[in-house]
Formats: structure tokens, C-alpha cells, sequence
DNA sequence: CCAATTAATACTCATTTCGAGTATATATAT
DNA sequence: ATATATATACTCGAAATGAGTATTAATTGG
């Protein structure tokens, strides 16, 4: 029964913050290959929980202190983290398995060998807040219409055309990041397919790739942060102690990839008693100032799941 | 950078099937020992994915053939896998790191050294079905009433009183199950909370206890059906082919742990277009045989999030 | 002081969804 | 027929949603 099973664990954290309208990631990027994650080996005999573990070396690799934390998903596909390539830095022998995180953070320091960048680098197809992206038309549904073709027998096209119609069909559902990314990946439209299955590169690679899995981990992360928004109030560790409610919710929108109703969003906010003015005002460069707001930890306790739905989505621009 | 980390992945799975109105967990209990939930090691030599793993042992163990299944969370707590009192079958050099999984079956077919049991045997607070659980107000708020007061600081006893609050004060949510185990857990509620920091017990133990940490799988698996029930049409892995209309309810009742409004319940269902009838009917001991309907597997494809959003809890029984 | 700029508010309004209820009709076994 | 169950029909108010239109307010640059 206990035929031992040794692998090592590797820690992936997809540590997230919001400049300027863009939501930004950090990622390593050393020479010339692909940006990484930060990750790093958990090692049990320092540590006592896969969580301390993960603080402790992005503590020391990124200078960072993560702020709120969320376990994703634990991958161990064979293939995916070692790429047939062969990599560098790991014993071939041992199989890595890697439990991915996301974090929450405002602090946008760089650490040596570290920069941020805009998640949407890697994902420009969830993008949507000033409109659908064209390349969706232009590129993506013409591709995958041709990977619905090319399916070895008519139950696996039939699959494959509803998973096509989920993920990229009309009504766009902001959360399946994740979903989107593996389609994306199956039918060879992002460079880690190639990369992973040692085949040569052909058609469209969208996006900039990741190192070994990184990019679905990435995607994981999104998707679990669009559904988080709207049922628990995470926005606020990404915003500075005070805010405008219009920087709050650009920082929504920026997030969830979509433009949301203005007098609705307030409307939300205020009912659920997340913020609190302090009179004080913004200072703009043009322009009337806005009330800077400050959130309200106290609703945490009050109603049982504050967050933004958001929904009010709008066809135009803001 | 890459200091080699040995641990052993552990797999866990919550296999749960609806018989008679309650909600069963498949579990092992050989001897005296606690129920455990069927485990085994990853075999990275042999299985691709830990999924497939997963797959393949439990096939072997329990003869059974998973139908949906879904990755939970990894745990990797030192202490809470390998009690203090030492473990047998296991290195006790190596440490265990445990993925947990959710698998939905209506096969109810037993191996041997296994059997099904309901899961409200582990958790009792957890069924509101008829009525708030008494044991909740005789014992477990007074219970953390004095868990508040014995805080060492104010600023912890704080941070308690709002658990509390959270996790069993007025405005049930049914979603909360792994929190409020956490709570009894931390609270000296639960009986693994002294075999794993190796005190005396002393005070109630609720519920039946499991081996290592099954009961906070088992937890974080309830709290994940009881999620996704509402967005995605997963009841039906549960139900026969066919079925009439208050079966599902009663099923989806018994895993929510609380009653329904029928004629809601029934206005949902076909709103969303979940399921269609045959013309045959269910033939009962007594009185009026209702029509048995089956799913409709298409709505997967329809709609964007199909699911049987609860919510029409009733005070009294159905 | 005036125009331009940017934000914040005030209201409206129709549509859905929710939660809860009352009242009936229907099928079967005995 | 009666008891036992189930299945439907409707209603009704309260709340949430989605999308507008129209006004008001505070600054900066002339």
C-alpha cells in the first residue's frame, strides 16, 4: 500500500496588482527566455505548510510581502513543466509537481531580475473594455472553426464545436479564462503547444508565451479573480488605502476585461456599504476632483457575501 | 535555486453518492480505526496526470469507476497528515503532501474493507433539512462563546467573535462548511484537534471523527458541491437516468442541507430547461405515480451557467 | 468671469427574479 | 370512497437588474 512516490513540489505564485488601468503580473525574465512566474521548491523540512513555504522564498526572491493569498490548483502533468526540450535547474529524474497561487498586492517595487507587466501580454483576447478584440474575428474563430474540421471522428468535432461555442460563442462569459486558454492550446494557437509536444510551429501563436505551464497558471489565477470579485470584496487589497470610486472601478473593469455601468456600479457599492467617504478630495490634474472613499472593513462582518457583481455590462466605451 | 525538496504526494478522494435522501461518502475502516476516505500515493512513473492516478488506484481499490471528478486543494500541513502519535504504511521521513478530490457517482456497488456512509455523520451541524440542528445552540455556541472569552488578546478575541459570527450566527450559508469545521477545529471541537497537538481531550467532540485530515477534505469537498450546484447542472451525476422531479429536489435538498420551496424548485427546473419528461411514470407504493424526466444534456451547450440556484429555503418542512 | 473639462448625482423605468403563499387537480391502493 | 401522494396553477409583493436622460459641481486656463 505504500509503494513510495517521490516527487518534488514546486511553488508557482501569480502575484497580482493594478497600475494605471492595467492589471499587471510579475514575472521573472532572465536572457532570452520566456517570462516565468516566480516559483521556487517548497521544501517540507523548513516549512510547515505549503502556504509559509511559498511567503517565505517569494519573501526572499521578489523582496515582495504578499498580502492576501489563494492556493489555485495543483498540476502534474507529465510533459507540461518539463518540456521535451529538457530543462535546466531540475533533476530529470524527479517528477515536479507544481501548486500554483495567486496573490493580491499594492506594492509595485522591483526586485533584481523581476518586472511587471500587463496580463493581458498574454492573454490580449480577454481584453474587452473598449470593445471585442478583433483578433477573436479575425483570427481566432477561423482557426478553431478549422480545428473543429480537422477532428478525427464526428463525436470529437461535435465537442469540440460546443466547447468553441462556450468559450468564444456569443455571450461572453468573463470567467472561463482558463477554459479558453486550454481550447487555445489544444487546437495549437499558443507557442507552448508546439513547445510541449516538440512538433514544429505552424499558424498564429497569440499572446506572449510562458515558461513551462506558467501561462495556464496565469490564466487560472484570472479566471479565479473575476469570479472572486463578485461575491468577496478582494479589489480593495489591490487599491491604495483611499481611492475614488472611479479608480475603483476602472480597477474592477480592468480586472474583469469589461466596461461596467457607472451609476449602477455606485449604486452597488453604496448599498452594500463597502466604502466610506473621507472628505477629502483627489487632486486631478484638470477636471473636478472626486472624493477619495476608503473600504469599509466592517461589512466583512456585517452581510455574508460582499462583493461586485458586476454584470452592467456596457456595449460602448465608458 | 534548485535545492531538491522529497515529498510524497498523497491522493484523497471524496466519492459521494445521494441514496434514500442523504447525501454518502464512500470511506475505508478496517478495524478500530478511524473512517478514512480512500487514499493512495501518486505513482509518477505511471500516470500522467494526477487525475489519472487518481483514476486508476481507486479503480483498483474500490472497484469503482469515477465518473466527474474535480481537483479540491492540496494540503501539505505538517501535523496534520502524520499525527503526532506516529503513522504506520507511511515513511515518517518523507513528508505527505495531500490532493484532495470530489467524485460524483450513483453506482452504490461496496468493496470490501469499504462502505457508504452519510456525510452528516461527520458533520451533524451541517443538516437543516428539518430544522436547525440543535446541538448548534445547546452546545456548539456556547462552546465558542468560550473560545472568545479564552482568546489571548483582545485583538484575537476580536478576530473570533467575527468567525463566529460568520460561520454560525444568523443567516445560515450552507457554503461555509470548511470554515466552520476550521472554527470547531481551532475551537477544540473536533476530536482530531487533540490527536494531532497530542493534548487531552476534554469537552464535546462533534461528529465522527476521520483519519489524518479526511474530515477537512471531506469538508472542503461538501463546501464545493454545495457551490457548484448552483451554477452547474452537477446533481444529475448523481441521480438514475431517469427520475421524477421531487427526487431531485429531495437530492439537491440533501445535499444544500436545507428544504426547498417546491413549486419554485419546480419553476427553475424548467425555466432553465434542465430537464425534459418521458412520458412514463414512477410507480410508488401508494398514491399518485409522478412522471419521470431525465437531463437535458443539451443545456450544457445553451446556456452560459445552467444550475439550480437555491435559495427558497422554507422554515418549516416540506 | 467664461469656457472647457471631468466627475458626481439624481431620478426614471421597464423587466426579471425571488421568496412565499393559497388553492386545486390528478392518480393510485385499499 | 378515502387516504395518500403528487403535480399544477396562479398570485403577489419585494428586490435586484440593466440601461437611460438630465443636472450639478469643482477646477484650470485664459
Amino acid at each position: 500500500m505504500s509503494k513510495d512516490s517521490i516527487v518534488s513540489i514546486g511553488l508557482s505564485a501569480a502575484i497580482v496588482a493594478v497600475e494605471s488601468e492595467q492589471p499587471m503580473v510579475l514575472v521573472v525574465s532572465h536572457d532570452g527566455s520566456d517570462d516565468a512566474l516566480p516559483f521556487g521548491p517548497f521544501d517540507p523540512a523548513h516549512h510547515r505548510t505549503l502556504e509559509s513555504g511559498l511567503r517565505n522564498w517569494v519573501g526572499e526572491q521578489t523582496r515582495f510581502d504578499l498580502g492576501y493569498t489563494e492556493q489555485l490548483y495543483t498540476f502534474g502533468d507529465k510533459g507540461r513543466h518539463t518540456p521535451a526540450g529538457g530543462d535546466k535547474g531540475h533533476q530529470s529524474s524527479a517528477r515536479v509537481v507544481s501548486v500554483g497561487y495567486l496573490a493580491l498586492t499594492r506594492r509595485m517595487k522591483e526586485a533584481p531580475e523581476t518586472q511587471w507587466r500587463g496580463w493581458y501580454n498574454y492573454f490580449p483576447w480577454e481584453d474587452w473594455r473598449d470593445s471585442k478584440p478583433a483578433m477573436i474575428d479575425s483570427v481566432i474563430l477561423p482557426a478553431l472553426k478549422k480545428f473543429v474540421k480537422d477532428a478525427p471522428d464526428a463525436e470529437t468535432a461535435e465537442l469540440r464545436r460546443e466547447r468553441v461555442n462556450v468559450c468564444f460563442g456569443d455571450g461572453w462569459d468573463e470567467e472561463r479564462v482558463l477554459e479558453r486558454y486550454e481550447l487555445l492550446y489544444e487546437a495549437g494557437l499558443v507557442e507552448e503547444f508546439y513547445r510541449d509536444s516538440g512538433q514544429a510551429s505552424k499558424g498564429p501563436a497569440l499572446g506572449t508565451p510562458m515558461l513551462f505551464d506558467h501561462r495556464r497558471i496565469l490564466a487560472t489565477a484570472i479566471a479565479r479573480l473575476r469570479g472572486k470579485l463578485k461575491y468577496r470584496p478582494v479589489v480593495f487589497e489591490l487599491m491604495a488605502p483611499t481611492f475614488t470610486l472611479l479608480e475603483l472601478q476602472r480597477a474592477v473593469e480592468a480586472l474583469a476585461g469589461l466596461r461596467l455601468h457607472k451609476q449602477n456600479f455606485r449604486r452597488l457599492v453604496a448599498e452594500q456599504g463597502l466604502v466610506e467617504g473621507t472628505g477629502k478630495l483627489s487632486a486631478p490634474a484638470r477636471g473636478r476632483p472626486a472624493e477619495l472613499f476608503r473600504f469599509r472593513r466592517e461589512v466583512l462582518r456585517e452581510r455574508p457575501a460582499p462583493g461586485l457583481r458586476l454584470g452592467g455590462r456596457r456595449t460602448r466605451s465608458a
